[in-house]
DNA sequence: TCACGAAATGAAAATGGATGTCGTTTTCAG
DNA sequence: CTGAAAACGACATCCATTTTCATTTCGTGA
């Protein structure tokens, strides 16, 4: 059984806030590891069924909250306005495919820094941000 | 009669597309102007409403998407998954309270800069992109 | 100016992702 | 083992936006 890091810290979550380990949360989260890149509710529902019939997609929507809230995963929100999760790691920004939906991460230590000049600059105090580049993968530029 | 070269842009989009020149669309388009900052489909709806009562909410929403086509709106989308539309000008991005929902416009060209290394690095071809920063404007922070 | 076809309108219904409700089932501490 | 709390799943509901469609309006060209 893989991905035991993050079974243990989904039971030590579960734990400390006094929820329960049910199989359906276990299941959930097996299926969201595997997965890579981004996925919708729906998906991932889709996904979950194949193995799992019978966890509704209420379930599925409720234990994805449960896990960004455990900090296993991350809610995104592209320009198509529908929720996907990614697997929580380092922060990165995205850049987009607008043609084939691919979607690849990057991180830019300048940005982050000329980000905080503007915060200061604003009197803002920052909690987080999103910075997504949407264009034309090397697939798919007809240049 | 305000906002003059707007209505010209609009008359001659719709010419320049064979659509028709309505008191809906321009009614929507005075109104939309007015507006300082960033307003969602509902809100524009009321205030339409307010001096053009009849007017419809599926007229707004199309309207607007026939601004943003002439260039004369943008829709924006921030993390509450509601659409906003906002006078098209200068490119600039986003500082957003998450308290009070205020929304400031920042222009960085050092950003604009590392984002077109970004792209080139990874072979993309850059259309658009969004950059949002969130966190608590002066008057919300509790430090 | 008129008339006609194309386009636009608006009311209502549909959509679709996400969340709430609620009766039933499961978990787990004592 | 038992009971209360939590979670489940089916379904209903929400709500912004879009679609549908019958009716009205626009504007070209006769």
């Amino acid at each position: 059984m893989a991905h035991e890091l993050e079974r243990k810290a989904l039971a030590q979550y579960l734990e400390d806030h006094s929820l329960k380990h049910t199989k359906q949360r276990e299941a959930i989260l097996e299926v969201f590891l595997e997965v890579e890149g981004h996925i919708t509710g729906d998906d991932l529902h889709r996904r979950v069924q194949q193995r799992h019939p019978g966890i509704g997609y209420t379930t599925v929507y409720r234990t994805m909250k449960l896990l960004c809230d455990a900090g296993l995963a991350s809610e995104r929100h592209f320009d198509d306005g529908v929720t996907r999760y990614e697997v929580e790691h380092e922060h990165h920004d995205h850049l987009v495919c607008v043609r084939c939906g691919k979607i690849v991460e990057f991180e830019c230590s300048m940005i982050e820094s000329a980000q905080d000049d503007i915060v200061e600059r604003y009197g803002f105090r920052l909690l987080r941000h999103r910075h997504e580049l949407y264009g034309h993968c090397p697939g798919c530029r007809d240049d």
